[in-house]
DNA sequence: ATAAACCTTGGAGTAAACACAAAGGTCAAG
DNA sequence: CTTGACCTTTGTGTTTACTCCAAGGTTTAT
């Protein structure tokens, strides 16, 4: 059995974190000792090492608590409920790659128009896109 | 001269947004009415939509607010401040993607593992992987 | 005169995942 | 017997970008 300060440098995490855990209903400690101290098991452990690394594959901690639900109840699951959880979050990630490409796109020909030096910014030709409503670069113009 | 409401709509955003950007500082309306209605300039018109592109290039209030100051005083500022700000931003984003493309990596993986069907959870590869220390597919083993 | 459609301020609520602080109980070592 | 390192609960703060609500003033049209 493992004291929360134990469990949480064990993982190295905050003990806080576990017991924000337990609150979410994510991680509860399998018995409490007289002096109130939460004492986690060796199953509870596990548990926790389900948690974060479901956390490392990216999903939220209320999805975890999804696919807690179906782990702890595996044999009334099908492979099909968890492989929906799974895709689910792989749309989910594929659409905010998408979102985050258009503003790498979008700020790399911004910065790739830009000659970065010490000209004064009146001439920016980045200010100029925002000022476009097109967002559109202006071709530079030469003053001779 | 544009009362809240008009602008708001001009731009397909809330009234309230616009408030919420004047608590921001981004956008202050020049002049009140002396019923105390705000009134909002052609300039700034143009300066919302200054923002507005900007958000769609990603970036957040904050960073938009030190674009703007750059905006508003030009003369002394450089080409390099405002690229220094797209080039921040893009490597945030680029940050970002990373770390999604880990997250679909890892649940491609998984996903791929999956036989998604009527099976009964208790050998999904994907809650075995979430099981296992590294996270690993375990190879699946055929009763017979 | 009154209803509809504006506008004002102030403040609360939302999501996500904790981190931290205060005030106090517990336990082992010296 | 005190110090230090634990632990407890409760509650607040952080970040981002709004969105909504309440209570009330203003304007416009009929």
């Amino acid at each position: 059995m493992f004291r929360i300060g134990e469990l949480a440098k064990k993982f190295s995490i905050n003990a806080d974190t576990l017991r924000f855990y337990e609150k979410q209903g994510l991680l509860c400690p399998s018995s409490v000792a007289a002096n109130g101290y939460r004492l986690y098991s060796e199953q509870e452990a596990k548990t926790l090492g389900f948690i974060l690394r479901a956390k490392e594959v990216g999903f939220s901690l209320t999805e975890i608590k999804s696919l807690l639900s179906i782990e702890v109840d595996k044999a009334n699951s099908e492979c099909s409920d968890v492989k929906a959880l799974v895709d689910d979050k792989l749309d989910q990630v594929t659409a905010k790659i998408q979102e985050l490409q258009r503003f790498q796109r979008s700020l790399k020909r911004l910065s790739n128009a830009c000659c970065g030096g010490h000209e004064s910014a009146e001439d920016c030709t980045i200010l100029q896109a925002l000022e476009s409503e097109t967002l559109d670069i202006v071709p530079e113009h030469h003053h001779e």
